[in-house]
DNA sequence: CGGAATCCAACTCGATACTG
DNA sequence: CAGTATCGAGTTGGATTCCG
């Protein structure tokens, strides 16, 4: 029942939808970490501190079941799984780049977390 | 400790904390019928059936919190609020937008909901 | 009308240990 | 290496009832 993810459910509407198959704690991470590179599972558990295997996986299968990222399993010893975005994948960078900016705003109106001078885009996610 | 909002805890990045703010179930739907116009609470209500007025409450104080709704109390008997959109709150409208698009292209994938043919920007949220 | 209070079910998320 | 299995704490969301 993982595979088949929620069957895409009666959203009320679009919005709904897309925070379900890119919101979340993790899916947004694991995306922009595989913007521009595939990576394995170990590679994309180093650059998140703090995430048990056990969630990585949850979250990587059903980015894969809704069609945003590619598995691929070289069957090796010792196993060797790439992770990527697939075509479709690939469009919800300019999303979350969207909410990347937006965020930046939201934290700078009156918190810190390290100003971001110059970084007016997008850097802060790649940290 | 709910108009202290969770103090913008250390985020791991600002698509975090976006989702945090404008995420979950009913806070885009909230966003986007305050998007024209004012409403009060039971005019709120109407739009999201099967919200509870606890849940209600409790998505419109943090996005008070937060500073993306303006709750202005009218002295009356009978009691009258109404809820509008902050200026700060008026500039998550073209996040919504991207998300709702987004939404739309993957819903459209392969699943119906009724397929929006002309309307293929955000025309789905408003419904 | 616009909530507040209470109770409870469901789901999320994490820690830990173990495996092909 | 790339997971799975198990357990359990914590959070979220909903139903219901009551109040100024």
């Amino acid at each position: 029942m993982v595979s088949e993810r929620n069957n895409k459910k009666n959203y009320q509407c679009p919005v709904e939808a897309t925070l379900d198959v890119i919101g979340g704690k993790w899916k947004p991470l694991i995306l922009w970490q595989l913007r521009g590179e595939k990576l394995r599972f170990s590679g994309l558990r180093q650059n998140m501190q703090g995430i048990s295997p056990k969630m990585l996986t949850k979250q990587l299968r059903e980015l894969e079941a809704d069609g945003l990222v590619f598995r691929e399993v070289y069957p090796e010893i010792p196993p060797r799984v790439e992770y990527s975005l697939t075509e479709f994948g690939k469009t919800v960078i300019p999303v979350l780049e969207a909410l990347c900016e937006w965020g930046n705003g939201y934290l700078g109106r009156e918190c810190i977390l390290g100003k971001n001078e110059g970084a007016k885009t997008s850097e802060r996610l790649s940290q």
